[in-house]
DNA sequence: ATTGGCAGTCGTACCCATTGAGTGCTAACG
DNA sequence: CGTTAGCACTCAATGGGTACGACTGCCAAT
């Protein structure tokens, strides 16, 4: 419906002012393209794309700025992703590097993407529900204490300090880690609620304080990370690009802080057919995030999509460039952790 | 040596300037303090104070603003440290109330000093190194995969997961971890390189590999943590006093991001004479700084200082205040580690 | 459909005069 | 001798006025 041509002056309005930063009009773009046609005629072209409301007049006689929509048009249907360069693809060969813990590796990773694409990163950490428990430990440290670890095949350890009233045996702790490891092992999860329905029942009456002081603070521990974690860098980048975005950075800062914003933000991000999930300026639900797009990409473990990672900044971005370097990094991210 | 009004006088103008942020000159001093003189009697005193370089004059005409001079002065010597008030010690007793996990404790304490101080605030994770090994536990995770825990007195927990080239026999990790809690609980952090000198050598050589790849782990993860951890909260702040600081944020954005960076600059704060540390402008070794104070103080536990908190802001901050929350809250979180 | 031309709009930059807050100095005062 | 009033001077900030220039939108010609 849209004739092709005037698809090619919105990407040309979008590539320049990306370049720019400046309102770019109708005598530049035909100095910087080679349309074969007059400034007069792009003009024309230029006042349909208005009508369409793809591109904005800051006022009136200054140039033209996508909006939004033509932000979305053009990734959709006008850029084509770059491939990284070979620096960029050293660069991450090598820093991914000689990592075994996933801590270390998602940090790497977070780092790496904020370097790649000179925005904010975010890398939400693999959701304990989607895991399956593979080992419980109970280990004493101290007369009345215990740590409580559950192992998941996400290459994720939970860890929690348990505080007993009184002091407890040795006996005791073997018993009730043998138990748990024999009613847990191989479960999911979501299952783990099940499962522990009558586990207390198995011990005698004044062992059950104990017991049950044990299995809530396993079961917050799956709770507590069903809203996972995510970790962030490269927030010096959003001063960089202050200009771009309209208000102060101050609120964004403020919400990327809150991992319960955070998440929420990245939750309702499904990814499209490309494997990458764009929001565009307005298209963001929280308010602060207004003249931000956020680039998001699934990797997996084992087949699955166990997290989110991706990187937010101004509308006004690299986009070919950012959503490359999103889905080249989650497809690297997915391979490490594969060979664990 | 410096006559004791011309004292007065710095500390109103500090007073002044930190309020509204402008220039104070000597009419609008006399107005706003019940000095018992005239304008011109200040305006001599000023003169004085900026011979001693405790202030000086943005432009010929303007009022004067307190140098780092200046506010050093003012803090050692004029800045009384004002008292909590009653909602901020109540929001500190809620805050900190009901949590058992060291994380936890840390995450909420950075927040809430944040929160009071209106400025980025930073806690740093009590070394290793002053703590001392309360027992180190080796579990299977899978066929070549172990999981190593160092637990310390100082309520952190450090994991690790290694990797086999090969499957390992539980009966060897059995002796293992015996051997290796003998050696090595009460040992002091420090000691433990001494303490496995001549470890491997208690094995059958075939052994060796395997022992000295669990080892070399241990003592990565002493190492490693030798450079402790920081966490932040209220970066925020930054963006908000963004006009206060000379150049732009960003750099220090990155500077507090990297936790290399931030380490150091906590590191070498030796606390005063107060129980407090402050680094004010051009005092911080980091150029980045150079416009910012930095306000620190330590913890404890168990009668020893094992790590520091604080606050980040510009200089032209609330002293009082700030000196007075980040002393609470250190206070508060000694007691609050105590009690575990 | 395309183009050249032209009037009209508006933001930006620049100049310049005015204002006012604030200083430093000096001479007078108690 | 400290204090004060008075005064000349400086300089950032403000606002108006003007010229400039980058655009657009439209119209008539091609």
């Amino acid at each position: 419906m849209i004739p092709e041509r005037s698809l090619e002056v919105l990407r040309a309005i979008v590539h320049d002012y990306i370049e720019t930063s400046q309102p770019v009009g109708s005598k530049s773009l035909v100095e910087r393209h080679s349309f074969g046609v007059s400034s007069a005629t792009i003009r024309n072209e230029m006042a349909l794309l208005e009508d369409e409301q793809l591109i904005i007049a800051p006022h009136t006689s200054s140039g033209r700025v996508p909006t939004d929509k033509g932000y979305r048009l053009f990734v959709d249907r006008l850029g084509e992703v770059k491939p990284l360069s070979l620096p960029e693809r050293t660069a991450i060969e090598t820093f991914m590097q000689g990592s075994a813990d996933l801590d270390e590796i998602l940090g790497r990773t977070v780092r790496l993407l904020a370097q790649l694409t000179n925005q904010v990163a975010m890398v939400q950490y693999p959701s304990l529900e989607k895991g399956h428990v593979k080992s419980v430990e109970l280990i004493k440290v101290a007369e009345n204490q215990l740590i409580l670890l559950l192992i998941t095949d996400i290459s994720r350890v939970q860890q929690h300090l348990i505080q007993f009233a009184s002091a407890i045996d040795e006996d005791f702790v073997a018993t009730l880690r043998a138990k748990l490891i024999g009613t847990l092992t191989g479960a999911s999860l979501s299952q783990v609620v099940t499962k522990l329905k009558d586990f207390t029942s198995q011990f005698a009456p004044n062992r059950e304080t104990n017991v049950q002081l044990v299995l809530d603070t396993l079961l917050e521990q799956v709770d507590a990370n069903r809203q996972d974690k995510v970790i962030l860098a490269g927030t010096a980048n959003l001063a960089k690009n202050e200009d771009d975005f309209k208000g102060s950075i101050s609120p964004m800062l403020e919400a990327i802080e809150e991992q319960v914003v955070l998440l929420r933000l990245i939750q309702e991000m499904q990814s499209e057919e490309n494997g990458v999930a764009l929001r565009i300026g307005s298209e963001n639900a929280l308010s602060e995030f207004s003249s931000s797009t956020v680039v998001m990409s699934g990797y997996e473990k084992e087949g699955f999509e166990v997290a989110k990672l991706g990187v937010l900044g101004p509308t006004r971005m690299h986009y070919s460039e950012n959503i490359a370097a999103v889905r080249a990094v989650a497809r690297y991210l997915t391979q490490t952790l594969g060979g664990l």
